[in-house]
Order: structure tokens, then C-alpha cells, then sequence
DNA sequence: AGCAAAATCACCCTAAAGTATGAGCGTTAA
DNA sequence: TTAACGCTCATACTTTAGGGTGATTTTGCT
């Protein structure tokens, strides 16, 4: 399948096609300089600019994927009924991981599977697959009922 | 094993070959515009210190600590669903009638149309008219969204 | 280095939710 | 009294959600 070529050597074929427009790019780029004997100043900054862009792209490649809930811990006797205090507990009884548990808080927000899946830059089925475990975890049949047990183990808002 | 050290250290390698052939086009039209431009001092400046730049950044993000989940601790989970209350208010701005706000309690409870439409006596094609309407008048595309919304008004707990 | 868990994605199928339109029926206010 | 509104129900259709299965990749831990 086609398909399946594409999802198995997508970032090797990006690399290579990013790395093949930058050479083209520098090749035209010199050409053109060394014709019209244009200043440096140009010259480097379309480097600069290309290199910059590479450096937001990867930053962005690299950085996404490594974001992770952290909880802190909380304390005792706060018995606030207007804020929402996270329960620590609840997420170890219920199991829940922590990408589950992201899933869970945009679900309480709102979202359908294809925005929380737009929103964490993973496919739709990746979401489903989350949702039915989230689902299966907090022994609920829909998600309203799932985002209504959380709300109520204090997992979300 | 070569196949593991390829598969674990790919991206690396992967950005290591990219650099390196960046760095030996750079190198390649470098000798080239040497000869014809004598201000080649600020373009490898520039580019020196981009590249300086981009192989810190590289280094700290390869080599950043993970954000670990850390779960501390504790405890006490308070009934943070103390005191409800209902705001009259946000029913009139919404324009939702009488049933309609049974059914958007119901819904918030994690009901499907079905047990909402036993619950009540009515038929399922009655609750799809009443949540259609909930949903335009609360200006939502799904039910989880309009519950939140709802809770957010002080319509439902 | 190797294992286990988590995360990712695909495909197929069914169930539920949501959209659109129309219609009958009772209450109420102009 | 009639126009407006709320409640009820229907039919047909599209979209989203959920269930089940299997697979690969990433990551954490020992």
C-alpha cells in the first residue's frame, strides 16, 4: 500500500526533501549572485533566514512530543469549595495514564475526537484508541459519563 | 546489534549527516565566492554564529532531561461539589425552557438519549429535538461541550 | 541489552449522536 | 381567537462515538 510505505518512512522521505530543497535553494542562490555580483548582505541573510527556519521547524519536531503533565503535590485539609484541587489519588486508583488523562481533560472541555486529535498532533485513531481506554478505566459507557465520574474523582475541573 | 543502534540512535544520525552535509555545502561555496567577493568575513561570521547557535540549541534539546511524571503524594479528597448554586440568570440569557433544562441535567449526569427519553416517559426522537435545540441555544456542536458550557453557566452542578 | 508499558495508528463494524424537516396538540398572551 | 410558544413525535439522513483487533514504535525500568 501506498499508504502504509508513507507512514513507515515519513520523517526519513522529510529529511530527504527537506535537505534536497536546500540544496536546490543554495545552488539558485548562488547562480544568481555570482551573476548579478550582488552583495553578501543578501546572500546571508537568506541563509540566516533558512537556517532559522530550520531551527524553529526542528525545535518544533523535537520539543513537541516531550511535553508531560507533571502534578504536584498537594495538601491536606484545604477545603476549598471553590477551587478545584487535582486528586492525585484518583489517577493512580483509576489507572489512567498520563496521555490519557490529557485526552480526558480536553474530552471534559468539549472537544470531539477529531479536535483533541488536531489539538495534540496525533491521528483521530489514536485519540479513539485513548478514549476506549479511558472509557474502560473509569467504567463509564459515554464520554459524558467519563467526563462525570472525573469530575467527580476530582481529575478534572 | 547494527540494526538496534541504527533504530536507537537514528534521529541523531539522521541530524548529525544533515549537518554535515549543510556544513560541507557551506564549505564548497565558500571556495567558489571567495573569489569573486572579498567580504567573506561577515558572511562566515554570520553564518559561523548561526551554526554556533543551532549546535547548542541541538545539544541542549538532545540531551535535555525529560519531564517525568512525578505523582507526590496525597491526599484528602474534598467534596469540592459543596454548594450549588443555580444561576436563574444564565436561564433566561440562554432562553432554555423547563425541559429543556431537565434534559441538559440528565445529560450532564452522562445519560444517553435513550435512558434520558425512559427517565422521562418520552420518546428518543423527543430528547434529539430537545438536545438539538440545547445545543443551538447553548451554542454547541456535541453534548459534552454544552455540559461544560452548562456548568460553566451555573445550570448544572 | 532486554522486557513491559505506553503511545501511536489502521481497519472494520455497530451504536449513538446530531441535522433537517414537518406536524399535531395544548397553553397562553396579545 | 389566533399567533406564538413549548412539548411531543416521526422519518430520513449524516456524522461522531465506541468496540474489537492487530500492529509498530517509543519509552521507562531493571
Amino acid at each position: 500500500m501506498t499508504t502504509a510505505f508513507w507512514l513507515k518512512y515519513r520523517s526519513t522521505l522529510l529529511y530527504g526533501l527537506l535537505l534536497a530543497l536546500l540544496l536546490f535553494l543554495l545552488k539558485w542562490l548562488e547562480l544568481r549572485l555570482i551573476m548579478v555580483n550582488h552583495s553578501f548582505e543578501i546572500y546571508a541573510g537568506s541563509i540566516a533566514i533558512i537556517f532559522t527556519a530550520l531551527g524553529i521547524w526542528l525545535a518544533v519536531k523535537l520539543t513537541a512530543p516531550k511535553v508531560k503533565t507533571v502534578v504536584v503535590e498537594k495538601q491536606v485539609f484545604v477545603d476549598n469549595h471553590a477551587e478545584f484541587t487535582f486528586n492525585a489519588d484518583a489517577l493512580q486508583t483509576t489507572g489512567l495514564s498520563t496521555r490519557e488523562l490529557d485526552v480526558l481533560q480536553l474530552m471534559a472541555q468539549g472537544l470531539s475526537n477529531q479536535q483533541i486529535a488536531d489539538r495534540l498532533f496525533v491521528s483521530l485513531n489514536t485519540i479513539k484508541t485513548h478514549t476506549s481506554k479511558i472509557l474502560e478505566k473509569l467504567e463509564a459507557g459515554r464520554r459524558t459519563q467519563a467526563v462525570d465520574k472525573a469530575r467527580k474523582l476530582g481529575l478534572v475541573p
